[in-house]
DNA sequence: CGTACCCTTGAAAAAAATCAACTTAAGTGG
DNA sequence: CCACTTAAGTTGATTTTTTTCAAGGGTACG
């Protein structure tokens, strides 16, 4: 498919293009890219990507080790989601973006992509809107690190990853591949792997998921919600399929 | 003072801006506005406040409440910083904003604020600038929640405060007046006010802070930094006023 | 000078981390 | 195809950290 085209359907997922809007976007100079599982596309501390990226396919994430060594995961980022718009404005990386799995992404270089954000009012509005979004689901992971204990955090990250990635066609409803370690998922809730690991079994012979290998089937979605705590509001999704409702 | 002097002062910290914006922003309707401490500005899931405004004395506070009453101060606004910048371009609130002390602010319309970070490249960048050092405070808070101890998390919030609060001459280096409770300051670092206050002691027993009521001293500054593993870097300041270098 | 509201401190309980095996799963080379 | 190797998952026991509970003590302000 069109490397143009795809990123039109990510932006209008969130936000109405005009027609000049759509031509700026059509005519500039985006390429595909693959990315090998492990890279790291920006080093904290370092220069932000030369280009700046939408994911297509796989997942990155942005992170931050601290001096003792622990890791924190700060974002994850799946299809349609901007790798290093974080750092668009500034002129030093200040967390790490890493390749989680192998990464297709459609990418453009950074500063054609400042002057698109400042020239032209929809595609401004809408990267806008990606920015804000992302900012907002940082402020629920700072509740969640801050004030749930480890249950409810990972019941809650676990719904936020099924609802992103059925928002994007990734997977079935409440069906969720998490392509990472417990480990990794550690760095997400601010747990260590052993506690994460028993979290996921508490959450397992409650009847709320069920797994097998890193698949993991959402058996009780509203158990799960409120074992989380999960309200997606925040996800600010335009369009969150109605449970029963049927994808237009 | 005029607003309109106070507002430029407050954007040219961090971003240039060339005669044709400065012109803009001048012309804007800025005005002065006074809220009382305590004042609710945005309510979660509520619409975003129809004024956008720029803290020029006092403090408040972003936060959000978990459906088990924790709460989780997400950001804090001080001088030169951006009241409801996260929600310039959604349509629902995801989190409360609320004034902690009486907040004297340059207040403008959305709408107007929209088209001027739309229309003018300088006035935009500057604000995109400020959202993303936002955003970058923000996956630092995360990382001090998920991956740090109680004692350090104090610490480093310390650092935070003092530094931010002396690059707007705020407070005389290192000396720090927090207008919060400890509950509160429980609520930025994810603890209960109990444990705030040991940590509080803790330093204070070390010989790295003093205390007067709500006065904090710096007394150790590499002390308190290492021991909140705190390094400005995260927070994109232009122009740290280094240790001995008088402010020009 | 009383009355809130906060701060402080101790003791006990709960949550999560750490330590230490052991099991499973996946990948590799014979 | 199987044995071997390695990384990740699982589980129990123990220790540490943090919360909870509870009782004073200070301080500001009417």
């Amino acid at each position: 498919m069109n490397v143009h085209s795809l990123v039109l359907t990510k932006l209008k997922l969130r936000s109405q293009l005009s027609q000049a809007a759509c031509v700026a976007i059509e005519t500039a100079p985006f390429v595909f890219r693959d990315i090998p599982a492990g890279a790291q596309i920006v080093r904290d501390g370092g220069p932000p990507a030369a280009q700046c990226s939408i994911v297509l396919d796989g997942v990155a994430i942005r992170s931050k080790t601290t001096r003792s060594g622990g890791r924190q995961i700060a974002a994850i980022e799946i299809r349609g989601d901007f790798l290093d718009l974080a750092h668009l404005f500034l002129d030093i990386a200040d967390h790490d973006v890493e390749a989680l799995t192998p990464l297709r992404v459609a990418a453009i270089e950074r500063d054609i992509l400042r002057d698109l954000a400042l020239e032209h009012r929809d595609f401004g509005r809408a990267l806008w809107t990606e920015a804000l979004v992302e900012a907002s689901i940082a402020r629920e992971w700072m509740t969640n690190l801050g004030r749930r204990d480890a249950r409810t955090r990972v019941a809650h990250v676990l719904c936020e990853l099924a609802v992103r990635s059925q928002a994007v066609g990734l997977a079935a409803p409440d069906t969720l591949l998490l392509p990472w370690t417990q480990e990794q998922l550690g760095d997400v809730t601010g747990l260590t792997p052993v506690h994460v690991n028993r979290m996921l079994r508490s959450l397992e012979d409650d009847g709320l998921i069920a797994r097998r290998g890193r698949q993991v089937q959402i058996v009780d979605r509203a158990g799960l919600r409120a074992a989380g705590e999960f309200e997606p509001r925040y996800l600010h999704l335009v369009e969150i399929a109605q449970p029963g409702a049927a994808a237009a």
